[in-house]
DNA sequence: CTTACTGTACTATTAATCTAATACAGTTCA
DNA sequence: TGAACTGTATTAGATTAATAGTACAGTAAG
């Protein structure tokens, strides 16, 4: 089940455009699965509809879905090997990012690892509850 | 040196409040330090003043710095117990969301713990490189 | 006082995102 | 054929971020 988040400063068709690659890598969705419908999924996520049709055009343009006008939207044959591509250096880049973070509050390389791992081994009912 | 990215989704103003409060966090500002006029740090990163004014404004209103009109601005007495409270929560939801992040692409506690790592231990020069 | 800085305020304009409403074209099925 | 789905296209409006330009007010030094 895709969420967006409307506060965000994030695009929501980055946001779901984000979304469907994850499944995709994951494998949540394979080639030629059926995308849900452009309507449906703007009625689900409570935005516009072409906000979502934004969102699946720039995702075939980037070769990870095809459309059939009339027939839906489908993941494509190579979105698997685009994302095993894309994934790494999307990982990697968040990883660096929160890394360069941590550096400019002043935290050094032992108490990033301590805290990285502190948070990796909190129990997610715990997270988001303040501290 | 403060940088800010035009290309980001994060609103400018927003990315100076930031560097400004990891500043003060590391120490690099302190109580009653001057930050720099609007005009000359709206120069220097060459944005708008009303950018720069618009950071410095919210900055006021959440306390972490004051303003003498006239004068310039400055760090504020308590800027220092703010960002204790601030500098907890963010670094910590930074991670959270670093870690569902790479959970959402399929990736189990130690895939994530041994990336991380690799990460904190690249050498900054190749950082960035592509892979 | 004058000059040159400070922050503040305001209007106008551009660009991007998102919404809203409508229309059109292709597909499927009764 | 016709109804109910698909994606696509277009126009219009609201909102926000950022720019540009101007003007005003307080401070400090010559």
């Amino acid at each position: 089940m895709i969420k967006v988040d409307t506060s965000s400063f994030i695009p929501i068709y980055e946001q779901i455009k984000k979304e469907f690659k994850k499944e995709i890598f994951r494998g949540d969705l394979k080639p030629n699965d059926l995308l849900p419908s452009i309507r449906d999924l703007a009625t689900e996520l409570l935005i516009n509809p072409n906000t979502v049709a934004r969102a699946y055009r720039e995702l075939e343009m980037e070769g990870f879905i095809y459309t059939r006008k009339g027939k839906g939207c489908y993941v494509s044959d190579d979105s698997t090997r685009l994302m095993k591509e894309e994934r790494k250096s999307i990982l990697i880049q968040t990883f660096d990012e929160v890394i360069e973070e941590a550096k400019k509050y002043g935290l050094g390389r032992e108490e990033i690892k301590r805290l990285f791992e502190e948070r990796l081994n909190t129990p997610p009912e715990i997270i988001g509850k303040g501290e």
